[in-house]
DNA sequence: CGTTCGATTGATGTCAGTCAACCCGAGTGG
DNA sequence: CCACTCGGGTTGACTGACATCAATCGAACG
């Protein structure tokens, strides 16, 4: 737990956070010593609606969903949390039960930051509490887009949306475009969207007969053309 | 502007704001001097969507809807801010244009705190920035709910939602049930739940049969049973 | 090479959208 | 006080798209 590798990721996981951009040397160092760390195989459940989450936890590698149980049996997936990206937010304030479950879809690794050191952190970095803000501003930016695409009836537009977002957030460049490495399976992708897998299978298929995308296996894919999953499609 | 009632008004708008609870009266009356008033007319515009706010409104008489335009051509309202909220958060700490247009449901009076000032009183009450975290963890929450039961196929279950949303927020106890003021026509309702307002009517007559709720001209409803909403619909 | 689980494809049914007609209540003017 | 008008709300018939069910495929792993 304390070994100088894992203190080195640790550090290496602090200043890869956003929220911990611009502090000191010392305070880095400071938040570092109160992170707790932890891994999850895939399929893992970090922690499950209803709960109580004592602290911040971090995703310093890896991907997570967080999602609920919809009264239909269905999962709602809300968010992907990659690298950098915190959860518990809510229970850090208010005390709020969690309201999402949190699975890990591969080996991550995360960082965990208890409630009273993090209150403790915030009063002496007010700052922190400043860059906290601003990255709830971004989610709820996310939110608002994500209701935006999902309330629109058109079923291409969602497919398209899911596609740009996935391409900002995991997507490399590739010779014939961007190439995603796709963090959810199909039914993952449909329970992300509000839409059944096959009806996700068939319509990446069109795209793929059109020209736009290329499917590289089933957990990859390539946009080959971008400037279509822009397009408004009626 | 400045006359001894709406001055007196002010201090009413700035105690009804959650955000400034728990301040001292010193710091009230600073907000308070910081506050420009201004008041619209039904369907005015307050902000258009991708305009510069220069600050932070609240509003403290009156409801309006919050929406984007989207690619078919709908209106997807996103929020119903009434008295007590607030709107502008993003434009405060990032230098983001406005992400959605906020149009008057009825008249409507605000309060705006400009930027400067608003940064100001950040500085001197830290509280101020946690009250402004947590109501943006309850937007946040709020959003979640939006998207679960949007993102869910069932269309009574959006419904039923958007009721039990709208008696929370504008309900009165009433010797039969829980009486709404309904913020929005059908057509507004069907924008909030990605629904068409015949689809609104028909389940809403379909709810009226079944005995749960009961409507009173078109702009008010009764909710009779309210458990009934709350029920998983297959 | 075989097994397994996810992805795909096909056939069918259902339900919300669409278009169109009609209703109703509020406001207006005679 | 009633007739008229107008806009939102309701209702009906039809259509089409997505869900559903079922069969098959195929990639990834041992």
């Amino acid at each position: 737990m304390s070994s100088s590798c894992s203190r080195c990721c640790d550090e290496k996981c602090a200043s890869k956070v956003p929220i911990f951009f611009g502090l000191s040397q010392e305070d880095l160092k400071r938040v570092v010593s109160l992170i707790v760390r932890k891994e999850y195989e895939k399929d893992e459940i970090l922690v499950l609606k209803g709960s109580n989450l004592e602290g911040l936890i971090i995703v310093s590698k890896g991907r997570v969903k967080a999602f609920r149980d919809t009264l239909e049996g269905r999962e709602q997936i809300l968010y992907i949390f990659s690298e950098g990206d915190f959860f518990g937010e809510k229970n850090l304030l208010q005390n709020r039960d969690v309201t999402y479950t949190v699975q890990a879809l591969e080996k991550t690794h995360i960082c965990m930051i208890k409630k009273v050191d993090f209150h403790q952190l915030f009063r002496t970095n007010p700052d922190i509490g400043l860059k906290v803000l601003q990255e709830l501003c971004n989610r709820l930016y996310h939110l608002e887009n994500a209701l935006e695409s999902i309330g629109s009836r058109s079923v291409e537009a969602r497919i398209n949306s899911v596609l740009l977002d996935f391409a900002h957030k995991f997507g490399q460049t590739h010779p014939q475009g961007i190439m995603i490495e796709l963090p959810l399976s199909r039914e993952g992708i449909a329970n992300y969207i509000g839409l059944t897998r096959e009806t996700v299978s068939r319509k990446m298929s069109l795209l793929q007969e059109e020209g736009i995308i290329k499917m590289v296996g089933h957990k990859k894919v390539i946009i080959l053309n971008k400037e279509a999953l822009d397009q408004p499609v009626i």
